[in-house]
DNA sequence: TAATAATGATAATACGCATAATCAAAACTC
DNA sequence: GAGTTTTGATTATGCGTATTATCATTATTA
């Protein structure tokens, strides 16, 4: 059977665009690239050239472009979870969406790790774990990172791959570029709420295990606290059950910060179910956007996070540290947003 | 300052890699590339090779192997809109959501081309058009495809580069791969399902401009009246003013489908005007998903596209013909779903 | 008019890898 | 033990471009 396509036509060189317009192949490339070097092209010369290269429909070779001139012009992106939400209305999407405006503003393209659902054992080594990162110029991180992943991004670290991680991360034994948002001054603000409307003792409501950005919200409590010379404690239980929330509002309590609305949810049902209800009898704020839920309930208290910001600061980090600047990181603030749950108390 | 990273170092070669396991570049090469050629490498060559590579952190260079005829296995992704979406806009998540499963099981990257949102006028020929794609083996398309697209994609697949579009495309002059819906068959579907109701008079309401898959379904459309014997008409009017519905319900119109849900708004709200409401006055059913909102109302008859399904099949088309076999196409069931948009004419 | 500077190029090379061609040594055949 | 095959590699080359070093010619200056 004959090939349907026209005996396959390679492409054009810059050697045939020479050839057709009596120059070297060097002086072509100085065409496409402008006088960056010491060579000179009168513009004479450059309009018969550029008329050869459109008529035969020159086209570079990206691989050669890029082989030549030492990177890719792909950044990575590494999550540790499937990049495209099932549901519509994902956390990471804005982080995401920041983060392809960006490369695209700058010209990179992303280079997304996927991840087999189930690691099928026997790969060759060179395609395993963090290897596979290095195909890219520099690499965005996102998600949890623990400890068996602490040691292979150390060790990328260690082989000068740049890597610029989204949110505060820690990893003992070398240092660490990441974009992060100002989790403690937005928590502080969400204190200072509380205590100007005159609630006098406070609770922080943080899940069991504390990461990164779940310090940067306590530490920002605890200061504000300091700063307000008012009452207030932080629990971490590892459940909210109803004796819990029994025993905080016996004990006083009227205005809570909690770390995210299942928290948030849970200590409400909980308190509902002992006559408690807020605004009136306690006021309350979360202390970011969604994670669990598509949506916050519109009245609210709680800040947002700049998470589409966060995604262009990091490649902007990114891209700028390529030149092989030291780690450096950023922080972001946080937008706060009022509420009907904050009000006064009884 | 001293500098915090260990002075980077340029990534390794197989050069470097091959100094070190005591043999030639060429045998480096051919441990990752199997045994292709008349070059053999015992097991315990392969191994110490294998095993400084991954010393040594090794990691072949994307654009040299390109250059060199070699693969990636790395899948572009080429869209002709931002791939993250804003809330609203999610109808490509699906497909995404498919190209992306189905590349981790067959360990696959994807190279995500990122398109600057606003082109600025005069950029260099060399960074327009398709030529970033040949980075990766091959590519999944989504998205309208103009005429002048149509000339570019038509020279990429001149060049032998591998690609597969999501949605029936014709390319004049080229043999184009794709994976589309069965919208024929489902739109026929939902002309049965008018007719069983009785409706004697239908009229399939489309955009102005009918692309591949609009074609499919008028067609489907039209081999469905012939079928039933059933009278019935096309119209897509520049605009649905209500001069519009007003003659096609005097005429008797009765059972509607839509090209999608911005048609069957504004034909809603035209007739609502006139005291003509559905389910009563007439019936209809939008042809697939909701493309311009987020969601449809729950009683809408209307069929949904196998999105994630398609997204898959197209990955699977790409690794399967990067042998180089000739395009092949792929055409997958819509699902149809009932809804109280479809009544018995009064 | 000889010396110097500016102009307009070209030749050579490197980038990292795949692959064809080639070759030395070892193992086998008769 | 001379020829033949097999094994285990190496050397050489090309992919298409960017860039540096180099050079011939023309214009300018002293």
């Amino acid at each position: 059977m004959a090939p349907v396509t026209p005996a396959r036509r390679k492409r054009p060189t810059q050697r045939e665009v020479a050839e057709r317009a009596g120059v070297s192949q060097a002086a072509v490339s100085q065409v496409l690239n402008g006088g960056g070097g010491q060579v000179r092209i009168p513009d004479s010369t450059r309009q018969r050239v550029l008329q050869v290269m459109a008529d035969l429909g020159y086209v570079p070779n990206v691989a050669a472009r890029r082989l030549a001139g030492g990177h890719n012009r792909i950044l990575g992106v590494f999550t540790y979870e499937p990049v495209f939400p099932s549901s519509t209305r994902d956390f990471f999407t804005p982080f995401l969406q920041g983060i392809e405006e960006t490369a695209a503003e700058q010209d990179y393209d992303l280079l997304l790790h996927t991840r087999p659902a189930v690691s099928g054992g026997a790969r060759p080594l060179y395609r395993e774990g963090t290897s596979r990162l290095r195909l890219a110029d520099g690499t965005v991180m996102l998600g949890q990172l623990d400890d068996a992943r602490r040691d292979d991004l150390r060790r990328l670290l260690g082989e000068g791959h740049p890597v610029v991680f989204i949110g505060r991360r820690n990893v003992p034994g070398a240092e660490l570029s990441y974009v992060t948002a100002d989790y403690a001054a937005a928590t502080g603000q969400g204190l200072a709420r509380l205590v100007a409307q005159g609630h006098r003792r406070t609770l922080y409501l943080g899940a069991p295990v504390g990461h990164e950005s779940a310090l940067d919200r306590e530490q920002g409590y605890r200061e504000g606290l300091h700063r307000s010379g008012s009452f207030g404690e932080v629990a971490r239980p590892t459940e909210v059950t109803g004796t819990f929330v029994a025993q905080q509002l016996a004990a006083g309590v009227t205005g809570l910060l909690m770390e995210n609305e299942r928290l948030a949810k849970a200590w409400i049902d909980a308190a509902a179910a002992q006559g408690h209800h807020w605004p009136v009898q306690y006021s309350f704020a979360v202390l970011g956007d969604p994670i669990y839920s598509g949506e916050l309930p519109a009245e609210w208290a709680h800040f947002r996070i700049p998470r589409l910001a966060m995604g262009r600061a990091s490649v902007g980090l990114l891209t700028g540290g390529l030149g092989g600047q030291p780690p450096t990181s950023v922080s972001l603030p946080c937008e706060w947003v009022d509420g009907r749950s904050i009000g006064a108390p009884e």
